[in-house]
This record gives C-alpha cells, sequence and structure tokens, in this order.
RNA sequence: GCCGCUAUCGUCCAGGGGACUAGGACGCCGCCCUCUCAUGGCGGAAACCCGGGUUCGAAUCCCGGUAGCGGUACCA
C-alpha cells in the first residue's frame, strides 16, 4: 500500500486537511504501508515558501511522519510537460482557445447539461478529450458514484505556456509515485472522473509501467462549529491554532479520528497505537461531520490527567516558554505547581490561568477582593495569619491541620476561613487546593501576600 | 442552472429489515463528593428530515421531495 497526503501551499495547514493526513498516515502504518508526502505547489498565485514549512510544521508537531518526500509538484514540470505533449500527439488532448464564455455558449446552443467539447487548434490552453461513454469511480467510502461524460466539459489540463493544472498533475503525479489508494476530501470526489480519464489517457501512451489505477475514498468534509464549511479560505481552526491553544498532539489526534470515523465499540478514548491497530476505510463515515472544540477540550483534559507528572511538567514548561511566559519553569516551585494543578486544567494553557499567580504573585480581582475581603473576612484572616505564623512546620499537612482547627474553633463553614486566604494569596477565588498552595508558597512568601492583604484596607 | 454526495439526540460516533422502549461519548440538567475550580460517582432530558412504496414487519431497502454540502476555474 503506498498512500499520499498532497496539501497545496496556500495556506495554513487546517483541521481539515491534519484529519486527511491523519486517516492516510493511519491506514499507512496499519498496513505497513508507505506515506508520502507531496506539496501541491502549482497555483503559482497563491503558493508560498512560508506556507510549506507551516505545513510541514504542523505534520511534524503531529507527530505525522511520512516515509518519502516531500515531493514539490513544481519540480516535476519537466515530467508533466513529457506526458502533456504525449498526449497531445497522441491526439488525447488538443490545443484550444475556448474562453469560459465560449463554454456558455456552446451549453446555450446544446443544453445545459452537455459538456463542452472543442476543436482543436494552434495555440492556446490545452483540453483533455473527454471520449464517450461514462466512468464509475469505485469509492472505498461510498461505493460505486457514475459519472456519463456527456455531462463533463473537456477539462483544461494546462495553461497556454505550458504549466500544467491540477487534475493533470495529480494524476500524472499519483501514478508516477505508484500510489496504490487515494484518501482525500470528499471535494475532490466530482474530480476523480476527471482524474481517471487523465490516468487512462497517460496509460495509453505508455506512462505508468502497467501500474493499476488507485483506489480511490472521499472522506466526509469538516465543517465548523456554525456548521458552516472550514476552510483555509474563511479563516478555519488551523493546526498551529490548536497547538498555541494549549493541545497536545495525541489528543487531537485521537479527536480527530473521531471525525468521520469511529471506533465500532463506542470507545472514544483511543491512544495513538490503538488507532493504527483498529483504522480501516470502511468503518469511515460518510456524513460531513463539525469541529467540536468542546469535545476535544474534554479529551484533552483527559491526556493531560493520564501523563505523568514529570511529561506534564515539561509540557507545560515548553509551552510558557513559547507562549509569554519564559522563565517560571526555572522556579523550584514550578514542578509542584503543575502537579497541583494536573486535574484541574484541560489544556497547557489553562496551567497558567489556574497556577500562574501562585508563581508571579496574586491577580487584582476586584469583585474577589469585595466578596472575601471585606470586614469579616479579614478578620478571620488575621486569625489566619497568627495560626499559620505559628504553625509547627509548613507542609501541605501541617498547614491543613492549622486551618481545619481555625474552622472547628471559629465554628464557620470551611470556604469562609479558605476563600479570603484563598484571594490574600492568589488574588482570586480560583486556584489549586489552597493547603497545597499556601504549602507550595511557603511560610514567608505566604505571611507576605496575607499582610499585604490585610494592609491594603 | 447542470452534475454529484449526504441526511439518527445540540454535536460526534453506533445500529444497515424483527434483538429499538434506538446505544455510547461530549455538552446540558439534577444529586453525591467538596476549601474555590476541577476531577470522580450516580441519575435525567434529548434524535431516526418529509411523503410515498416494498414487506407480515422499515431508523434500516426503493422512489420522490426538501435541506445541507461539493464540483461545474487556464484554483487546489
Amino acid at each position: 500500500m503506498r498512500v499520499r497526503f498532497a496539501p497545496s501551499p496556500t495556506g495554513a495547514l487546517h483541521i481539515g486537511g491534519a484529519r486527511t493526513a491523519l486517516f492516510n498516515w493511519l491506514l499507512a502504518r496499519h498496513f505497513d504501508g508507505t506515506m508520502v508526502l507531496r506539496i501541491e505547489d502549482t497555483d503559482r498565485e497563491r503558493s508560498t515558501p512560508e506556507n510549506v514549512q507551516q505545513i510541514l510544521d504542523s505534520l511534524r508537531w503531529l507527530e505525522l511522519d511520512w516515509d518519502e518526500g516531500p515531493i514539490m509538484q513544481t519540480d516535476r514540470s519537466e515530467r508533466h510537460g513529457e506526458a502533456l505533449q504525449a498526449l497531445l500527439d497522441a491526439d488525447l488532448a488538443y490545443r484550444s482557445n475556448a474562453t469560459a464564455d465560449d463554454v456558455k455558449a456552446y451549453k446555450q446552443r446544446h443544453g445545459a447539461e452537455r459538456g463542452f467539447r472543442g476543436e482543436g487548434e494552434q495555440g492556446g490552453a490545452v483540453r483533455l478529450r473527454v471520449p464517450d461513454g461514462a466512468t464509475v469511480v469505485h469509492d472505498a467510502v461510498r461505493g460505486d458514484t457514475r459519472f456519463e461524460h456527456v455531462h463533463m466539459d473537456d477539462p483544461v489540463i494546462a495553461r497556454a505556456d505550458g504549466s500544467v493544472l491540477y487534475n493533470f498533475a495529480v494524476a500524472i503525479d499519483d501514478l508516477d509515485a505508484q500510489i496504490t489508494h487515494v484518501v482525500r476530501g470528499e471535494d475532490h470526489l466530482s474530480n476523480t472522473p476527471k482524474q481517471l480519464l487523465v490516468l487512462e489517457a497517460a496509460k495509453a501512451v505508455g506512462f505508468g509501467d502497467g501500474a493499476p489505477l488507485p483506489q480511490y475514498a472521499h472522506l466526509p468534509l469538516l465543517h465548523g462549529p456554525d456548521g458552516k464549511k472550514l476552510s483555509k479560505r474563511h479563516g478555519a481552526a488551523s493546526v498551529g491554532e490548536l497547538r498555541d491553544a494549549g493541545y497536545l498532539p495525541a489528543a487531537v489526534r485521537n479527536y480527530l479520528a473521531l471525525l468521520g470515523w469511529g471506533a465500532g465499540d463506542d470507545q472514544t478514548v483511543l491512544s495513538t497505537p490503538e488507532l493504527v491497530e483498529r483504522f480501516t476505510l470502511d468503518s469511515v463515515s460518510r456524513n460531513p461531520a463539525r469541529f467540536d472544540e468542546v469535545k476535544l477540550k474534554w479529551l484533552n483534559g483527559v491526556y493531560i490527567r493520564a501523563l505523568g507528572v514529570k511529561d506534564l511538567v515539561e509540557r507545560v514548561g515548553e509551552y510558557l516558554d513559547a507562549n509569554g511566559h519564559a522563565g517560571f519553569r526555572g522556579d523550584p516551585r514550578f514542578a509542584r505547581a503543575v502537579e497541583i494543578s494536573q486535574e484541574k486544567i484541560h489544556t497547557l494553557a489553562d496551567f497558567w490561568a489556574l497556577s500562574g499567580p501562585l508563581l508571579a504573585g496574586p491577580v487584582d480581582d476586584a469583585k474577589a477582593r469585595e466578596r472575601w475581603l471585606g470586614p469579616q473576612g479579614v478578620a478571620v484572616l488575621a486569625q489566619e495569619r497568627a495560626a499559620l505564623a505559628q504553625a509547627a512546620s509548613f507542609d501541605e499537612a501541617a498547614v491543613a491541620q492549622t486551618l481545619e482547627a481555625l474552622v472547628s474553633s471559629l465554628s464557620v463553614k470551611p470556604r469562609e476561613v479558605y476563600q479570603p486566604l484563598r484571594v490574600a494569596t492568589t488574588g482570586t477565588t480560583v486556584s489549586p487546593g489552597i493547603f497545597e498552595s499556601v504549602a507550595l508558597l511557603g511560610r514567608e512568601e505566604t505571611l507576605r501576600r496575607v499582610d499585604a492583604a490585610l494592609s491594603r484596607r
């Protein structure tokens, strides 16, 4: 089995492309096949080297590796030229100056459902001659779909200057790379008969070494949460944005696998080895799916909780370094801060929101202060300060014991004691467990923050 | 317009003639746990697009409609 992922570098790799890459990769790994990466950069206006780099980076971040390539399609223009000339020589293709208006006029004369047929001319773009008959696409996901040639325009396969177009290049490249399975988005289904025709024509003039035609599988499209089409042309969620939002590659792979595919036994949390083991094309769904970040977030939380503490510390550290909070991983309290945050965060980005104040100092949340550091709260806080200052030791157990003793001696609700302390030390009402947090800060820092809060009034 | 694809809870995925009182997950609601937020546990609401047909029997097969989407580019 030889599969390929063939993105066009006209924008960032978005999640639809990532899903296609993933499915190809899963298939290649499942069947011990070969994954070819090809960059389809024949769009002269919109392809950029930056986008190529971005796509490669995204694939690497997703940990989807490839066995051959990246092959740049434009590097193959000589080969494309040969194939094109061979088709021209065999009269399987012809030059034509027909414009879009000419095509329209043709349909006016022959009927809207009639495909355009041109006359061979001296110069102009190259069109493929569409023969009579029909092409049946045998799709691994959708079954057979029949396309009557009579409805199909003779497709333009190259510009007048000889530079080739997508439907031609893709067919020649798949043929030369001996691709056995073409797995891509459903938006290509309607193009498939054209590519099949190119393939057949190319084979007829001796290209492809008699290799069999590839099998096709068209994946359902991915839509945004609003149900609208999700693509780079509409500002979709890119893989880079997922990384910046603090998602884990393994969680993204798991989530993406669930879009258009299911394990069949209702299992939703599947490690990558499990995905590789269980993924096949015949369990791919035919329905378009929506990208639901809420579910991704939940899944990411599952993966974060499953991580070893050391691993999570490393990842949070890297994330902080790359996202505006560099340096904090050097803090001796950092590892413990991550540890006590683990079950409370869903993304790497959540760490800073939850526990940043522990490391960087309290934030200023006026509402929190009003609610918990009024006259009552401050009175309790003062007693807490005294108790903590005298605690025999300052580990988590000692802190807990000290504060719990205060709760019972004051006979108030626990939160009447804990929340003022939390607001005093972090500035806000949400943080990891108060005992853990205070123990992490240590006696000196805790008392300093409490004093600052007390003197603020 | 023409050609094509698709149609099950709000979302994703099962179910593909009787096992369906339609299953699981996210989300939502309630309860429990609880120092906040989470996690965890328990329970609940929530769907077969519409109309015909085939059949003893249709979510499932067929036809039509509708809707969504894709293609119809000298984009990919």
